[in-house]
DNA sequence: AGTTTTGATGAAGACTTTATGAAGATTCTT
DNA sequence: AAGAATCTTCATAAAGTCTTCATCAAAACT
């Protein structure tokens, strides 16, 4: 699942694009600032990142030449200013992907997104981790192996790869099974992760992966 | 050498573009006119499309989308609507990877063609395949065999046979398949799909070639 | 220890999605 | 305009999935 980091520091503005964005199943990690933006992208994989250059603390386009001494990411960048010479130079000097001028309307910049992550090949990029989501074929990989899911078995593993070691109370794995309110039992979602638990111990029976927290949820153990 | 193709009908705009991209060591092959345009990127290799939406002859989004029926290289579109909703269609729906708008700067264009051909995806070759694509006769090669096929399920086996292992929503294969929006039920897909599953294995009883993503569409599976 | 709470498990049935065959509508050709 | 090919829709069957329920097991609390 593709991570994009953005970068902006109107609140209103990137909470409306992150919402478009995960519902799109994107995975999405927004900060107002470029310093921490950095910190994170040093750390973290991220696949694309839109970046507004009007940032407080330091200019978009040094934190676009930062990130491109390092890696070679798409970047979309979001500007005010529809000024060509600052187009000019985010696009060509600095290696910028695309370029959005504000004000911008979300879908647009979802479709900026979508264009761009569309030519980035589809690797199945894995650290030491045994799993892999492999989003092509919608399909959790797991020791190499395809995992054949159902599709709210593959909507709750695929948040857990997503976020190892970190407990996801069962409201939010409910949230993420239904597109609208679902009036339905808090339990059902101990019976996927059952069914879940089984598919992995087919592949492998020596481990736990999936750890219960009582009380509050499930985290996938790493 | 890298050969874009411009599609514009405005001399003056095409000249200039040519005059920078050729200076800049492209091969520049200028259309003033879609058919010849797209006459031209049947019989030859291209890189990059640079694609003017307002031809006398042709919508822009036409030929855009009957190049994207053969290849996946990257097109530019070019403008004079600044209007959301043609950006939106251009770039999600039909799968142009940048836009820009009249006026516009030469250089700016050529700063936008640099940045898709930076990125431009490895091909995907198809090898050991058993299908392969014979766009000319619009036939579809299936274990060395023409497999007769109508239309539709030309467009939607072809775009299958493309993109192996992946797969392909049957929102996406609709848009495929219909020139024009066009408000047919999503099940139409299943019916075309269940006949190209029946031209298959008259050729071929053993394999499931074809592979349901229950909620999602269908796959190829090489 | 005994009680209460929470999670695991297996199975039943409700529900949803897809497959299928056939009929009707549309388009193309002649 | 007729006939053929193709596309779309429809009804129903089949397959797959989700939710609930009853029961058992494990942990937490007194």
């Amino acid at each position: 699942m593709e991570t994009i980091l953005i970068v902006e520091d109107d609140k209103t503005i990137a909470e409306s694009i992150c919402f478009i964005l995960e519902k799109d199943s994107f995975n999405c990690k927004w900060f107002d600032n470029g310093k921490d933006a950095l910190e994170f992208h040093k750390d973290n994989e991220v696949d694309l990142i839109l970046l507004d250059v009007g940032l407080p603390d330091m200019s978009g386009f040094d934190l676009l030449r930062k990130v491109r001494e390092k890696s070679n990411l798409p970047v979309i960048i979001i500007s005010a200013r529809d000024d060509e010479s600052d187009q000019v130079l985010g696009l060509e000097g600095l290696g910028a992907n695309a370029y959005v001028t504000k004000p911008l309307s979300p879908r647009l910049v979802v479709a900026h997104v979508r264009a761009q992550l569309r030519m980035v090949k589809p690797e199945v990029k894995s650290g030491d981790s045994k799993f892999s989501i492999n989003h092509a074929m919608q399909r959790v990989v797991f020791m190499d192996q395809d995992l054949t899911l159902t599709p709210a078995e593959f909507k709750i593993l695929s948040h857990l790869v997503k976020n190892p070691n970190r407990v996801l109370s069962r409201e939010y794995l409910m949230s993420i099974i239904w597109d609208r309110p679902h009036g339905s039992d808090i339990k059902t979602i101990n019976t996927h992760i059952k069914s879940i638990r089984k598919r992995l111990h087919e592949l492998d029976e020596t481990n736990e992966y999936i750890e219960t927290h009582r009380g509050i949820g499930y985290s996938l153990i790493e």
